[in-house]
DNA sequence: GCCATTAGATACGCACACGTTTCTTATTTG
DNA sequence: CAAATAAGAAACGTGTGCGTATCTAATGGC
């Protein structure tokens, strides 16, 4: 194969970036292992990213951008709410679980919080969560005066929580088990 | 001072760890830093702890024994949880949130999580959880049929969660919302 | 098809921090 | 007071990984 330049080549870099970040870890992840995996060698990155740094907040920024989960519509909430948060799961959990690491320092440096960021980055877009919920009144599955906005979250709070908890993908099962013996018999 | 040996050097030296930890977190602190720190030097560490994890363990573990809450008996299970609750809250609020974030290196270092790390500091103790919910059996005020392990430690998951989420002491109506609207609702 | 550009290989210097070794000196024990 | 024990200082070896420098060869623009 042919050697690759500009945006094909820094594609596969960021690739390779979160490829690594996701299955060793930011404190495992080296320039060089980076540069390996996307078949290409150490000056190459350092001609785009001033550091190690900047390169792993590309390959994050550029993934969030990607893997954006939209809200299943599979006709009923149990199973709008079970494929929504698998996929979440597929998708986003190595991704939230690994920001929270990376972010730890920037954190500190910053007195901000997880909290604000996640805020901040979801500013203005209306969230998947309120559309399935929203769907959900309509058809009666849920009572809208049991739906407060701490309730309407929770399945996600739980799944996040997990997926931090062990910085590993949740079992399908703990899903179920959130949504059936928990998130349901609270709103109907 | 006097040269310190035995049990006062050893607890000098995992508080120093922990000054250490919870003010530079695990990637910036060094075993020469906590040495230097403690006023005593390496060697003397090594004689302790295999390594530099063994060490951050230890630190953790101790902070984590001191600051022990005891699970409160009011007489009643939303009392019992609120003022538990609340208790962690103050006490151990800044000390689970900063620790998540602080620990991120440690993490990928050991390949393990949070939640095995917690299972260790944990291992062999009777929870207080186990302790108000039985309490709360015997009064009639809890469904047994109904307290899965999930739904037992559900809202200490959600203190945890909203702290880690925030950095910040979770507001008191917060930790009653999750009582009362949550927690309470499932399991009667 | 020629030339500027840039990919890719290799090797190097450097800093840092772990964990060890050696030795001196203070403290405890009996 | 003597002997055993452990603290504390200093220096070292080692591995690792960042960031750079140097060179070659492939690619695309013109």
């Amino acid at each position: 194969m042919g050697r690759r330049r500009g945006e094909a080549l820094e594609a596969a870099i960021l690739e390779a970036a979160w490829d690594e970040l996701s299955e060793r870890g930011y404190a495992n992840l080296t320039v060089d292992s980076v540069a390996r995996r996307a078949g290409t060698s150490k000056p190459v990155l350092y001609r785009r990213w001033p550091d190690k740094q900047r390169l792993v907040e590309a390959a994050v920024v550029r993934r969030n951008v990607i893997q954006l989960v939209a809200p299943a519509d599979t006709g009923s909430l149990r199973g709008d709410l079970i494929a929504t948060l698998t996929e979440m799961n597929e998708k986003r959990g190595p991704f939230l679980a690994q920001l929270s690491m990376l972010l730890a320092g920037y954190f500190a440096e910053t007195e901000s919080s997880f909290a604000e960021l996640r805020e901040a980055v979801l500013a203005g877009r209306r969230s998947g969560r309120d559309e399935i919920m929203g769907r959900a009144i309509e058809r009666g599955e849920i009572d809208p005066a049991k739906l407060t906005p701490r309730i309407a979250s929770l399945p996600f709070e739980l799944l996040r929580s997990e997926a931090m908890m062990t910085l590993r993908p949740v079992a399908p099962e703990v899903i179920e088990e959130i949504v059936d013996t928990i998130f349901l018999p609270l709103v109907r």
